[in-house]
DNA sequence: ACCGGGATCACAAACGATTGCAAGCCTGTC
DNA sequence: GACAGGCTTGCAATCGTTTGTGATCCCGGT
């Protein structure tokens, strides 16, 4: 189909190298040669074949990227800063998506590898061992995990869920929930870990519940248990599962905020669109992607591009009309342990 | 990194080319060899080169896809039924966003192309002129648009948007807004002709507004050039645009669908998680997206795979919350023209 | 004993690019 | 006028695989 170096070569009267290294803009080729290639080459629509040059030169020129759920719109903004970031340093990205399945994950990951100079996984479900491994078979760098020393960009999750904590201790509230994501899930230990920690600091009483599939459905299953329970706050896993929860409370006739605050988690764009606008904790997802891409970059040994191996991100509390006072008649009917 | 297929036929005491025929299932390689082979090229964990192999047999065993906005949930739908069905047809998805740029669109289109056995591009902003001669490189299915004789599954816009109307007419509705989206979507221009020829037909009169960007904000700031058109019902472009509608009616104070009545399109999963849950045009996703694969099956020569180049599915109207009657005291302002 | 022929396998040429090395030309200086 | 040396350019090997073609071996038939 397209035009292979040869044409161009042929085209322009010289040899397939200096087609090569005019088009590659090495010195040592005269400016005249390069200009006449330069002019034979866009004559005939040529691109160099990445495969081809892949194979010799062991690099492809693109990036290879995982998730667990394209629908979930967190990922999106994500995808979104590494594609920003990729394309600013000339890579491409591969998004693939592995419906929350490790095993699929596993496979799309090896099958990938070969294809990509490096992958960027995003919150996978895989255990710490096959990350470990992988690490050992490809260039990897880990968003919303941690591995090891397997490089990675993870956000303040901690420093979050205190601040969350903080907010709704100050509203009045001393018996909150906690709807938890997939047990698999890293970024939810992490985030039942902050909260257990900045609750027992605050002296409020903390219901792990959970845990919930990370979906609209979720935070719906979850909201009965949560009126349940006795509190008359829940942070939840993620926003979509806050939206959930605030779905099932309308439907309850639980009031947001005035019989029940709820937070959410990551600052997907619905968070705003909703009513009331869900109080969370804002992950910089595109920034997560974008720092993720420049450590793939300091990895490949791009020069300009370096930094810690390891990076965590700022997260920021947004308060919006979820959240508010606790009702004054609201006392704590019993306690649940998980 | 891996062996080579090299290192495979010296561990076997066989040549590279038995290795690949042996590892191919060839016939024309005993039994007894294949399986030494077989032993060797487990004991070292090898796997073929994709890219090595790609070069050679000129088929990648990849499809690309490309999507103007990932953050648009009606895209992850289709995603999802694009790579469930390559997944079953032993192809990898590389999917790549364009953030609503057809100059991208058309540089990532003309990257992937020589990386994949085929391009499945959703609802493209590129003009008619640019897909055709990209069809001539590669071979290339369209979703949710039509390009000359290109390969293409789309939804039935008309049929989709006749119903809308009929829906609203029935309600008492006497005119109607339409929020357009961008002028270089396809459909869109489906869309709108489709609303002004049911329109036309049962005597509705219609207010064509926009274009908007097919995102909330798009919807937002539609909202008071709809309300200031006069009209009892609006049609938007799809969901999100609605949702955005929705939201600032609420603002305004404008009732839905008590003062205005609000119709979307696609039925993203927030259609039914908004309150009032939107009435909207539902467009089969994930079907498009198995059927685009279908379609490049086919093209690809794949044995039990074929069916016409061109494809249209079935659209529903789904009636929820954000449609009612036409309030009785609505009346025609003033005609608004395109 | 010789030969035809099927069954196996090895050799080598691709695929399209990159790159070390050698060869060519030209110019300047002795 | 010859030679050294710098600047360009071409040759050929290479990346890892597939595949057409030819070589080898062995067996049975005549």
């Amino acid at each position: 189909m397209g035009a292979t170096i040869r044409d161009v070569a042929r085209a322009a009267g010289v040899s397939p190298s200096t087609v090569s290294r005019a088009l590659a803009g090495s010195a040592v080729v005269s400016p005249a040669t390069t200009e006449r290639v330069r002019r034979a080459a866009a004559g005939l629509g040529y691109e160099p074949n990445p495969v081809a040059r892949g194979l010799i030169t062991g690099r492809t020129g693109n990036l290879g990227m995982i998730v667990p759920d394209l629908a979930n719109p967190f990922f999106p903004g994500v995808v979104k800063g590494v594609q920003a970031r990729a394309r600013e340093a000339g890579y491409a990205v591969f998004v693939a998506d592995t419906d929350e399945d490790p095993l699929l994950e596993a496979r799309l990951a090896r099958r990938l590898a070969r294809q990509v100079d490096a992958l960027v996984l995003c919150s996978p479900r895989l255990s710490e061992e096959e990350l470990l491994a992988l690490a050992g078979d490809v260039t990897l760098v880990l968003l919303n995990r941690r591995a090891g020393a397997v490089p990675a960009i993870t956000a303040d999750n901690a420093g979050g869920t205190r601040r969350a904590i903080a907010h709704l201790a100050a509203l009045g509230h001393r018996r909150v929930g906690l709807a938890a994501g997939p047990a698999t899930s890293w970024s939810n230990a992490e985030r039942a870990a902050g909260l257990r920690a900045a609750a027992a600091e605050s002296g409020v009483d903390l219901a792990e519940l959970g845990g919930y599939a990370p979906t609209f459905e979720g935070g719906v299953a979850a909201a009965d248990v949560v009126l349940a329970a006795g509190v008359s706050a829940v942070v939840a896993y993620n926003d979509v599962m806050a939206l959930g929860l605030v779905s099932r409370f309308a439907a309850r006739g639980a009031a947001v905020p005035g019989r029940i605050s709820v937070v959410g988690c990551d600052d997907i764009p619905q968070a705003v669109m909703a009513t009331p606008a869900l109080t969370t904790i804002a992950v910089p997802k595109e920034r997560i992607g974008r720092a993720g891409v420049d450590l793939v970059l300091s990895l490949l040994g791009h020069p300009g591009a370096s930094g810690p191996p390891v990076r965590e991100l700022d997260t920021q509390l947004l308060v919006r009309g979820s959240t508010g006072p606790a009702a004054a008649t609201e006392r704590p009917r019993k306690r649940a342990h998980q």
